[in-house]
DNA sequence: TGCGGGACATTATACTATAACATTCGATGG
DNA sequence: CCATCGAATGTTATAGTATAATGTCCCGCA
């Protein structure tokens, strides 16, 4: 097993390991929910059930995959459906597109808003979020000096990670 | 006109502004033809007539949009002829891909290696590429620790360029 | 009671990308 | 000279991603 190289418990070092999703799921969970009430904005069943999912998954999820889920549900089974809950969660935070696989992941730390950052596996499609904020600040300043207003930003990194390397292409978990 | 609001002339500010591109399309052009050469890669017309277009255009431009000026232009309407040259051109570091908008873009700096980061207007969809390395430093700080093996990385910021926010929506050039 | 708006349902379609296999053609070596 | 190997291209089909457009339902509120 590769996990016994590693050399600091980082947050991205923790997702990539398998790990009892329970807790984290139903800390997000409630944190979601207490926003989306402070907020006063609309957390519907289809919109909670699909953030479950997401978090379940714990990987990047591709919306139809999530559409598959919903309407085993029985939450329909049109795209729209789908998209709809998607960007309700990006909107509010909860979720972040991985704009190199055209999938989804829940969010890992809805409590602030920052500029998301994925080490991304090429093999097992595994989603690691990073919690470090990869210097917006020179990027905002080349943004500044262009008049250009940044409203989102992502940085994405693909690679390899540790489990896939080692066991010489095997999907981990 | 919000060009005079520029504060730095930094290469952000230089491409989101209108400019003759003759001279940037030469330089590259002449810069990839020499990079190609060098490690013996095949520069056939398909794939640098791809490049020209994309070099002309310079905004992020679709797959299929891409395609109709080849076909246009006699070198085939199925989508393989795009994506083939896309992905010998993105191999060669010549042409990167803007995720966000599923869209690609020729490179600007063709001559080194580097983590592309873009500017991207979302009412234009106008592409400037920074040249700042915006801190691949903490990523790759954080992939250490994680035993993940980045292999290629993008950062993306998306908001509206100066032109579009001081006229109002109307598209930009 | 009527009205307005947000969420959802439904249908259709546009857009993006790749799989799979056939063909061509030039370089290389027997 | 010819075999053949591989890179590039041609061709057909299909998978996967996303949104437009329109109508309905339902709840809060004047």
């Amino acid at each position: 097993m590769a996990a016994a190289r590693q050399t600091e418990p980082t947050a991205a070092a923790e997702a990539m390991r398998p790990h009892d999703h329970g807790d984290c799921i139903r800390r997000v969970l409630d944190e979601a929910e207490r926003r989306a009430s402070e907020d006063r904005v609309n957390f519907t069943p289809v919109r909670r059930h699909a953030l479950e999912i997401l978090l379940e998954s714990h990987a990047a999820m591709p919306a139809y995959g999530l559409l598959k889920r919903l309407d085993e549900d029985g939450f329909g089974s049109q795209p729209p459906v789908a998209y709809r809950a998607l960007d309700f969660l990006m909107e509010q935070g909860f979720v972040h597109k991985v704009e190199r696989l055209n999938a989804f992941v829940a969010c890992m730390y809805p409590h602030e808003t920052h500029t998301p950052a994925f080490l991304i596996c090429r093999n097992c499609r595994s989603v690691a979020e990073a919690c470090v904020s990869p210097s917006p600040a020179a990027l905002r300043q080349e943004a500044r000096a262009a008049g250009f207003a940044i409203e989102r930003s992502v940085m994405e990194a693909e690679g390899l990670c540790s489990l896939c390397a080692s066991e010489g292409g095997a999907p981990c978990s």
